[in-house]
DNA sequence: TAGTTTGTACAGTAAAAACTGTATAAAAAA
DNA sequence: TTTTTTATACAGTTTTTACTGTACAAACTA
């Protein structure tokens, strides 16, 4: 086998597990095939190159780098005499983890504490209600002590995301570099 | 409206928001009304209770509660003289969020590491080749930096995965409880 | 043993998501 | 200004995924 064929297979098969495990990232194969090969390219590319390398519309290209983007897996890049959009992958992974669980969790668990707020309060009024027959208030009772614990569950997810997002926690488990090895630089 | 209309409607705003969010865990919403509603259930269900419950196929309710299983937020139970089989939710959350990364992350991981060690060996060794140009030299030189950078991104992460796993996550952040509350008694 | 009951494999269908091509708006160049 | 370039909105198509109903195997009962 070729030299350069060596080197573009040992590329591929990076590539092929970034796509089989993207959707960790809520993104779909091509996504992760497509941050991929950008990862692989040491120039910002534009849609149109990424249309080339991938066979893939530019409209496909279009939405899936937005995605990226998004997630900030990708980052806008700028070079001088280019008019067209470039983008290229974010170099420092640990913050995209980190930025993964900013986006998605953070939202997920603001989403979760507004709804348990919301029926913890129902209930507690409902328990309140000299109305409510003896039999309800026991089992609205059940479901306050539920909500409780998840609530608590929430905060704690809240916490945890504070923790990832301030940096803390790279004082648990820190970065050690096998060898003094960078990307940026 | 009646007391037990609201108590039905305070369960399904959870139950929705949970629909909404367990993507997060790589399940469809109708897996996550399903958690959802069992989550309010005093009792384990068996697959005939979920059907109709929920007014869909007791084989849906077999390959989602099995997909749920699979990620332990739900458990098998028994009950004296019940021949089907019976699931409820797992009541440590937190011990479902742990297992969730034990799960789909420690997997995730594994499949990086292995792709690119045999990767970087195959570079390392073409490297060393007499008969590859200096052109593709640097190329290839360039490669395996990168290929070290996430060689070391996916062992933090795997080291993220053992402090989770071994629970000592909660020394980082602890779990608080505003009262003295716990769904396991 | 035969007769039930229960869970799931499998094939087919319905629904949703990914992807493409065209059309267009916004921005840049002339 | 008009012309050209670039990104994306949108509608239509293809592909994938979710869901259903039937059929059957395994486990239980009698």
């Amino acid at each position: 086998m070729e030299g350069y064929e060596k080197l573009e297979k040992a590329r591929e098969r990076i590539i092929e597990t970034i796509a089989q495990n993207i959707h960790l990232y809520g993104l779909v194969p091509s996504a992760g095939r497509q941050y991929g090969m950008m990862f692989f390219q040491n120039e910002p590319l534009t849609l149109d190159d990424m249309t080339e390398k991938l066979g893939m519309s530019k409209t496909s290209m279009s939405t899936s780098v937005r995605a990226l983007s998004d997630l900030k897996l990708v980052e806008r890049a700028w070079k001088k005499g280019v008019r067209k959009d470039l983008y290229k992958v974010s170099d420092d992974w640990y913050q995209s983890f980190i930025d993964l669980f900013s986006i998605k969790w953070r939202r997920s668990v603001t989403l979760h504490l507004v709804a348990i707020k919301k029926s913890l309060a129902e209930l507690e009024q409902l328990l309140a209600d000299p109305t409510t027959s003896e039999e309800l208030q026991e089992e609205v009772q059940i479901d306050i002590e539920k909500l409780k614990y998840i609530k608590n569950y929430y905060e704690w997810l809240e916490r945890l995301v504070d923790v990832f997002e301030d940096q803390k926690i790279f004082d648990l488990v820190p970065i050690m570099n096998d060898s003094d090895n960078n990307l940026k630089d």
